[in-house]
DNA sequence: AGTTTTTTCGAATTACGAATAGAAAATATC
DNA sequence: GATATTTTCTATTCGTAATTCGAAAAAACT
């Protein structure tokens, strides 16, 4: 059994912490490969370089690594952007504030962390237990949008008169679907969010 | 064994074929809502009210029963945009058509048709070999909305700085994570599309 | 170097659910 | 109504992959 040497928020990482990343990137990539049935421990504890068994002595059970890199993934996606907004000039607009949001979490997702793209596909794979649990870990991350879009009405940068709770599900289904059909084949993420982010501001059609 | 006593194309429809059908209904609920892991041939049977075993009388496995939903899915969506074009008055414009057409997916797929949002969470769920399979039915789908919105282009009704590829699978993604999210309470989905459409069409920011 | 603790291994067990097959029931055919 | 055909049931088999467990190896400690 390990023993807890550790006191809550060591930044020191012994080997045993070492290994037990190791077992995590390696899930998160398969994960986000072949999705929640298809990934099979043995998958897992090949790219991790170790016998499936020696997985029990980390986690507890299949569910219980799925679940962490889950956790893992909102958490990291939700770092990432509040960082990005944090560095942000303080004139920056409401409407800069949301398009950098929007731009942060296409590139985390797709080039960055294999963590948040497998979570956005497990989403939708994982038991109904698992899942009640993800999205309120999602909840803080959720309220994080709320807010970008609120702000950004409140101060008559974007139009009034839109569900703003059905827009930015819009939102983050247009940048999450892309974890299922984006290759670097289809060019930087860069440019797909610039594209994105025209549209969803200033619209496809054209100005009269 | 079956006999094929029928010519392909024929309408009227045995009692063989109606049984087919409730499995297949059946099957559509289900992965619907659990998913692909998640949904054991036990559970359809019971939807269908029949046992797992009788199943077999009319698929050949599982996976010949999850493919036929997709591609029902794939087909009748298709359908569904393929008709609401079909009827739009010869005067309409690209951009109308275009707005049709997302109208119709969405209405279709969240409160239409278990088939299409069942296939939607099945496509980053299900082996290989059967996406493959899939993306391949689904092409001439694709290839529909690429017109769409070249033609749209064309006729200079939309900006020409975008690429449209992008901008095609963010409007898809938009729309079909509402399979993820969409719940009746969330109002009627009419409203949502309404939204969406004002959002992708003339954008969150206010006009100056 | 010897001892204890941690980590890993790999074979065995277990659990679950897909798939099969032969009997029974229902339905159609004559 | 008897016979043939189709459909369904039930119990069983089979395969896969998660999980367990005791032993071996590695690392840490004295």
């Amino acid at each position: 059994m390990r023993s807890d040497r550790k006191t809550a928020g060591a930044k020191a990482e012994g080997k045993s912490d070492k290994t037990r990343r190791r077992i995590l990137d390696a899930a998160a990539l398969v994960l986000r490969h072949k999705g929640f049935a298809g990934t099979r421990l043995v998958d897992i504890a090949k790219v991790a370089d170790m016998q499936a068994g020696s997985l029990y002595y980390y986690f507890g059970s299949r569910e219980e690594l799925v679940a962490e890199v889950m956790r893992t993934g909102v958490c990291s996606a939700f770092d990432a952007v509040t960082r990005r907004l944090a560095e942000m000039p303080a004139e920056a607009s409401h409407v800069d504030r949301l398009c950098a949001a929007m731009e942060t979490h296409l590139l985390f997702l797709v080039e960055q962390s294999d963590y948040a793209s497998a979570t956005i596909k497990l989403i939708g794979q994982v038991p109904k237990d698992m899942q009640q649990q993800q999205i309120a870990t999602e909840r803080t991350y959720g309220k994080l949008w709320k807010q970008l879009l609120r702000d950004a009405r409140d101060a008559g940068e974007i139009r009034a008169d839109l569900n703003l709770s059905a827009i930015r599900m819009m939102i983050m289904g247009a940048l999450n679907w892309s974890v299922e059909w984006h290759r670097p084949e289809n060019g930087p993420a860069e440019h797909i969010a610039r594209d994105f982010i025209a549209m969803v501001m200033h619209g496809l059609a054209v100005r009269r």
